[in-house]
DNA sequence: TAAGATTATGGGTAGTTGTGGGTAATTTCC
DNA sequence: GGAAATTACCCACAACTACCCATAATCTTA
């Protein structure tokens, strides 16, 4: 069963294998429209993980991208930061993208790779990793972090 | 009989089998609108059970998460921790739908299921883990219930 | 009350999915 | 320009999942 089109939820725990591939989730290629030609752009994310969106995501991305000042040195950073380490990938028959090795590097994977679906694109992390992320989490304010629920969630 | 649209209430007793599948009610799959073509999207409860939403209801929450960028530490921790667990479930021919094996733990199922309206979603609780949540609920501060007494009539 | 329809539960099977490795095409570098 | 390395494409297999059918219990209706 497929969502919305170009919309990841679940979570998969998937292997990184030595030329540097993983699996996209059978369920996420399902959902990616026809416009995006079977390929997904992968990038830094916020956190140690890799950040992969569906190709028509992130050409809204550069869109957006675009209307930053380069006059202000944090847009100047924050877009140089966000393009630099950017990179198209199109999956194989296999349902596989091959990752660069700077981002493989940078989400510090090893063997295993967890995939998340983030709605509007996916995250890979190493599954060590998600679960330090995951023990700082609890450090977060519990009123804003309720706020948030009262208003998302229906 | 039927009540209104994607409404869910009373409580059903059924089981789980051993390929992790258990029915919805039959009144509660009556009273799903055609828009959400057989499918529930399946998700961590606040409380130890699983929350059950028509996919319909679940399309309302993906909107409300889309609205959050990832700049925010807090806004990608709760997208992340919302939509992770999270997974579209379209019930078989018998009515059933395949809960999965993270979920299943999360809310300590075993053989048991009980499965619980609550108006717009279901959940699905071990029917043990409802017994202890019930007398903890006894302990509820009854001015939080006063207060509650300004937001709805019954 | 009896026959028929619906519902809850169990299990079988064919097609899909994830993973490993092989080979040809392309790129890089001396 | 040619060798080495890298990349893209292909095939094969094991595990899993979605779909199908079967049966017993329950409810509906004439």
């Amino acid at each position: 069963m497929t969502l919305t089109n170009n919309t990841f939820i679940g979570e998969y725990a998937y292997s990184l294998d030595s030329k540097g591939r993983v699996n996209i989730p059978a369920k996420f290629r399902q959902a990616l429209s026809e416009d995006n030609e079977n390929t997904f752009v992968i990038a830094r994310g916020m956190d140690p993980c890799i950040w992969v969106y569906p190709l028509s995501q992130w050409k809204e991305i550069e869109t957006n991208l675009r209307s930053l000042s380069s006059l202000s040195k944090i847009h100047r950073t924050f877009v140089r930061n966000t393009a630099r380490y950017a990179s198209p990938s199109t999956y194989d028959k296999q349902g596989r993208i091959t990752l660069t090795p700077s981002l493989i590097e940078y989400a510090g994977l090893e063997k295993d790779a967890l995939i998340i679906g983030m709605v509007n694109k996916m995250e890979i992390w190493n599954p060590v990793q998600m679960n330090k992320t995951d023990k700082e989490t609890i450090k977060i304010d519990p009123a804003a972090y309720d706020e948030l629920a009262e208003k998302i969630i229906v």
